[in-house]
DNA sequence: GCAGGGCATTGATATTGCGCAATGAAGCGT
DNA sequence: ACGCTTCATTGCGCAATATCAATGCCCTGC
């Protein structure tokens, strides 16, 4: 996922997972209207509502999701990488805040603009469609996690997910003395909210985990999976383990992002 | 939601929701592919993998989807009521299975055919890019549901969530002295995995909230909501309770579907 | 270097939910 | 009617988690 320059947008597109493999001249109309832009940490790139007329495509770095609660509490339901997309097509009510969890460089279409290239374009319009199953599926994962009843099985199983979709994406998963380390895009109290406990629960379980040798914490936001297995059976999902560690995940060298 | 006749098919098809604003050749089509199915409340409709060259519209009735985790308990991960469709078009790995929780009519179709009709109809297509769309939200909803870190408060966004989707849904919601009721389809040990508890704390919870007056127990599986605005307060979404509250819900003589 | 702010961690205690076992209630078949 | 099965409920002791408060750590700006 690297950009090979911000002019030749075209082969930008092509570097995104199936974006590539659409035929030339959707890719070439695509560029026409889209815009790339970078985000800092923190900062917000779609209002619930307000800027909802955009689509966008994640390129590099992790967003999050959320849910504005009356209290005005935030609420992490998701985390977007790159490849991803959001917004909602043919449909102005975004339901959630989009925010940068890292540094982050997203394109961004027009929506009806992006609209109009979906109608002409069944390749494109298979591919959204695709996509969204996808997200489906992974969502319902979540749901699978979210609703084991113990704390540390909740983290254990998120810790996984957070592999399964690190794959392949730059700086989020290293490796440290041959076992496989991830970054941890979010807070303790984003964590918190995403799994249903308070802050001090996930920090208590995170250190219980390490206690007990199934991973070491590096850093608040980055941990090396020392037992995959193990974490796989806490998390009540052992074939999540086996996926990881049967579909050799490609260790590169630690250059996680670090949050600020 | 009233299947007109089963001989004529296409009257059929214009009582599910969206269905209807296909255009008639569209819909002509789907008829020739598609078949009625009646399935029992226990009834297995879809194993995950086997069954999955499916394609699935929920006619009447509630269907529960569930993972069957590798020690064999089951899981349920999300209800399908009336104008629901399931089934991973385009892509045969169907990740869970599908079950009548209660007596249930289901279109099936072929995928095969159900994918050549998709490619050589963009209405229906959108249909379904749209219908996909919902369902992401209604998931994520999920998941706020499932991060309230008490079960009292899980199960209460549980109660509401089930109005707003049973809206318009024949025998699900009722009224008692002109106080919303609602049908709970599936049974304790059930809604315990969806929640992230146990049976008896889903039991407690229950009660709990019946003696504090917000709702009534008229039996297990039916349920008076007497205070809305408190209910969505537990749950930690104020505005659940407003948009049920609100919008007129359609309240019908009870005529719940019973469990068995 | 130093002060301040944000975050993570830790401790102590109250609350909640789990786990097990027993009881009760309803449906089903004989 | 009777027993049988399944499911919901209830009680109780214990474990997990929330809650409140305090401390420490790291980063930033001065």
């Amino acid at each position: 996922m690297v950009l090979v320059s911000t002019n030749n947008r075209a082969c930008v597109f092509g570097t995104i997972a199936d974006l590539a493999e659409l035929p030339q001249d959707v890719r070439e109309k695509l560029n026409k209207i889209c815009q790339l832009r970078p985000f800092d940490q923190g900062q917000i790139i779609a209002h619930p509502g307000e800027v909802s007329d955009l689509v966008g495509f994640v390129v590099e770095g992790i967003l999050r999701m959320q849910k504005t609660l009356p209290d005005g509490r935030q609420h992490v339901v998701g985390l977007l990488v790159p490849g991803d997309v959001f917004g909602r097509v043919f449909d102005g009510a975004m339901q959630f805040s989009i925010e940068a969890a890292t540094e982050a460089k997203v394109f961004l279409f027009p929506r009806h603009a992006f609209e109009a290239l979906l109608s002409a374009s069944p390749e494109l319009d298979r591919l959204m469609l695709l996509h969204f199953l996808n997200e489906i599926d992974r969502t319902r994962d979540w749901m699978v996690i979210l609703s084991n009843p113990k704390v540390r099985g909740r983290l254990a199983g998120f810790l996984l997910m957070l592999c399964t979709r690190f794959r392949n994406i730059d700086g989020m998963l290293g490796s440290i003395n041959g076992m496989l380390s991830v970054s941890i895009p979010i807070g303790r109290a984003d964590l918190a909210h995403l799994l249903g406990a308070r802050a001090e629960s996930i920090s208590r379980a995170f250190h219980a985990l390490a206690d007990d040798g199934v991973i070491d914490i590096i850093r608040p936001d980055l941990v090396v999976l020392r037992d995959i297995e193990e974490l796989a059976d806490e998390a009540g999902e052992p074939e999540m383990g086996e996926a990881i560690l049967t579909d050799e995940f490609p260790i590169r060298p630690i250059g996680s992002l670090r949050r600020q």
